[in-house]
DNA sequence: GTCAATAAGATTGTTGACAATCATACAATA
DNA sequence: TATTGTATGATTGTCAACAATCTTATTGAC
């Protein structure tokens, strides 16, 4: 019987739910939700496949399974669990296949992203943040042991240029995408030859964005993203051996 | 049992809301919902801005808002209707910007879609499907009265090769910006100078797809879907000052 | 006449209960 | 033993009512 240990059940009494933060956006009820779950999913305390049940939710939340069953559709919108009729919702798991899918729509994308703020007439707002993050980048990758550090600047830096792009569609496709393969684009920058690999291809969209050359943008992002792709792909491979 | 079969109340028709068609899947009532009230808004019947309200939809199909509500929410995913918390769904209204962004978007994945099905070691069973309605479209741009056919045809082609395309996730997405941009399209063929020039863009594919070209294919469809961007926020503009 | 506060109605958000379906264990049969 | 059928519990789908919020119309003050 498959008894997977379900993680601390009992008293994980889930966060208050709280309200009002002044100037911040109030989310839903179903919005609050779909973060915390989410960033379980992210965060790797739900396995993928794992099932995720209204009723438990609904009640580790203390609220009926409506909202409950709204925070799973939004999860679903942002490919996080997978909805199957009459059947509930899962966590996604991927194939190899489908990592390399949705990487190859993010090469698109985030050459288009990249693209349009080169492009944008007011990029120069955007410069010292970039140029301040690629700056740590490359400290961070002297050092082989800040792998971690290196990581988390290089999502918080991603975040910070979708965020600024003018397209809110764009901007929602790519979020999703970027949540979808957060624990994949790790993967990709594991080894230290790539990390410094990752910063020439950052420093390079810093110099276009500086011109304002929306094709050196587009071109770097491009490499950047085919070459996490590919590293991801390669480190999974050798994970499914084993 | 499951909802099925509802006539619709006196006073509105409202389709029926059929279960049966055996090797076709089968559809919840949610997304039943969803085909019906999202071919009126493609289809025109609901304008933009306009304001769907659950209770009447729901009366309309006999069900109670629930499905209704999920309804709704797929059509958001579509892109079709906006939901604004509190406030109801209303139907998608786009800025000609909004448009434009839609449209770069689909230059990207386009190209993304063409590249994949040049480079898809099975192009050739596509071949003739494509080469057939290219040289439809052909014949039809002879004739400036075929306009509409050729828009259809147009139509036709690009969802029979986004549907062979093999990531589930890129045909998701282009599924949506093609329901978002439908209307928009149109006014990109409308000028027989333009369609001469699109018959050149699908030839060009044709090619590229029969020799397994990726690089062309998706040369090929940056350059279709920015023409059919441009002339499209012409007409559109035009349409503004009126 | 314009604007602000307020009240009434309309609409969305949430809830708990019931119905339909699915998954599993167990029994019956070959 | 393997397979099929059945019963039972668990889970999702739907419903109708209630609560919270928004919109609109009206009133009153300036």
């Amino acid at each position: 019987m498959e008894h997977s240990v379900r993680p601390a059940p009992a008293t994980t009494a889930a966060a208050p739910l709280k309200q009002p933060v002044a100037g911040a956006p109030m989310l839903s009820l179903p919005e609050q939700i779909a973060l915390q779950v989410g960033s379980r999913v992210t965060g790797g305390s739900y396995a993928p496949g794992q099932r995720i049940m209204e009723q438990a939710i609904a009640a580790e939340f203390s609220v009926s399974r409506g909202p409950v069953r709204e925070a799973l559709r939004l999860l679903e919108k942002d490919g996080l669990v997978t909805i199957l009729p009459r059947r509930g919702a899962q966590v996604t798991k991927l194939t190899i296949t489908e990592v390399r899918e949705i990487f190859d729509i993010r090469v698109a994308l985030n050459g288009l992203r990249d693209r349009s703020l080169a492009e944008d007439p007011e990029r120069l707002k955007l410069l010292p943040m970039l140029e301040a993050e690629v700056a740590e980048l490359a400290r961070l990758a002297r050092d082989a042991r800040n792998s971690d550090a290196y990581v988390k600047c290089v999502f918080r830096l991603n975040r910070a240029l979708t965020a600024a792009v003018r397209s809110a569609r764009l901007r929602a496709i790519l979020d999703a995408l970027a949540g979808q393969t957060l624990r994949y684009s790790r993967l990709g920058l594991a080894s230290e030859a790539r990390r410094r690999q990752s910063v020439k291809h950052w420093q390079e969209l810093v110099k276009a964005v500086r011109e304002g050359d929306g094709d050196r943008a587009q071109h770097a992002a491009e490499l950047r993203v085919r070459a996490s792709r590919d590293e991801a792909i390669k480190k999974l491979r050798e994970l499914a051996e084993a």
